[in-house]
DNA sequence: GGCGGCAGACTAACCAGTCGGTATGTCGGG
DNA sequence: CCCGACATACCGACTGGTTAGTCTGCCGCC
């Protein structure tokens, strides 16, 4: 007989290292990075500590595994949608929606992204920022495209408008609810359309 | 002859409570509130444990202060403007661009707010959210009166103009750069001017 | 002679990470 | 076909260090 070994609803079939950082996400989240434990996150894994420092080296770690999981995800969907030879502008707009669907989708990675990034030890907050910077720019260059060829207005500096979009993307943590009235899809295709709307010339 | 009772730029002539609050705001930009022990704080301030918990019941206490201030000035400010009788569009630009000018010029606490909110004690938290939501609806009256006279696009429901508006603003204190090209002013009148034109009909 | 303003030693509770130990599995040789 | 050698996966008590908050008492001013 199947041993209930967690009081959360953790599937306990699912690898330990896997269930371990899929519970460690969740808590980070809902307490933030500092006031988790790792004491309660082996415990809500149904394992002990032995385990946990058996598959990652730190505490560190775990918060860093979350990390690279989302950049590696986004960072492929905008390569995706950047190398497509549609008209820039449409390009712009899909690439856009895309990062909001994602975030809302991810939204607890989100959160522990924008509050507990500083929390990382120096060299892997460096290692982050880089991929970071380097999503930033792919971004901008669609911008800087637009702008180029005519179909964006100049008006605003292109670093701007890049930090304008990102900045929403980054506060939907904070207001957005799986229970609202908005779903996913129809959040991001309003956030494009404001950020489209402020480049038309 | 005066004594150097800190290692900081701290002067030691300003009232033990206020420097205690100016020293906390720092430390906790830099490091995080959970990751700034009160000793380090006291320290810095040239004072004991005694004196801090002699003025302030509580860590917490020393955190939820830096959000008073901050909420009372740019509630204050954005009274001032929404009460004036210019044009709606007017009154929305002045807005848009006093809330970053004033989050620039704060950046410390604008930091600690959107990264530390969440730390306070739940009374606390469910405070700070009350009064961070009148607001926000006082800025999203401004958009509705526009959308009411035609003068703003009605395309995106007013709550996620706003919304959009204030992840640019939150978004700040990560990438801004005292250091950097753009004067605090110049920031804002950009943004504005995108949330503006995001807006037109 | 009392009182606000503060000092600083103290406590009780944690916490990240370590380490010796155990159970299960795998593989090569005799 | 079995046995020992080694490896992987995990357990849980323990350590050394840190923390917020308390408490007793001193000191100078009214």
């Amino acid at each position: 007989m199947p041993v209930r070994s967690s009081t959360t609803g953790e599937p306990e079939d699912t690898p330990v290292p896997q269930r371990l950082l899929a519970v460690a996400t969740r808590l980070f989240a809902e307490r933030g990075y500092d006031r988790t434990s790792v004491q309660e996150i082996v415990e809500a894994a149904g394992v002990t500590k032995g385990a946990l420092y058996h598959y990652f080296g730190s505490k560190d770690d775990l918060l860093h595994e979350v990390y690279a999981r989302m950049l590696r995800l986004q960072q492929q969907r905008l390569d995706a949608v950047a190398d497509s030879d549609a008209p820039v502008e449409e390009r712009l707009r899909a690439a856009a929606a895309d990062v909001v669907v994602t975030t809302i989708e991810n939204l607890d990675d989100a959160m522990i992204f924008f509050r507990s990034m500083h929390q990382l030890s120096p060299e892997k907050y460096k290692q982050v920022r880089a991929e970071r910077r380097r999503y930033h720019e792919r971004f901008r260059a669609l911008v800087e495209e637009g702008q180029r060829t005519g179909v964006f207005s100049t008006a605003t500096p292109a670093d701007l408008v890049v930090d304008y979009h990102f900045g929403s993307v980054h506060h939907l943590s904070t207001w957005y609810r799986t229970d609202g009235p908005l779903t996913p899809q129809q959040v991001a295709d309003h956030l494009a359309d404001l950020l489209l709307r402020a480049l038309r010339p």
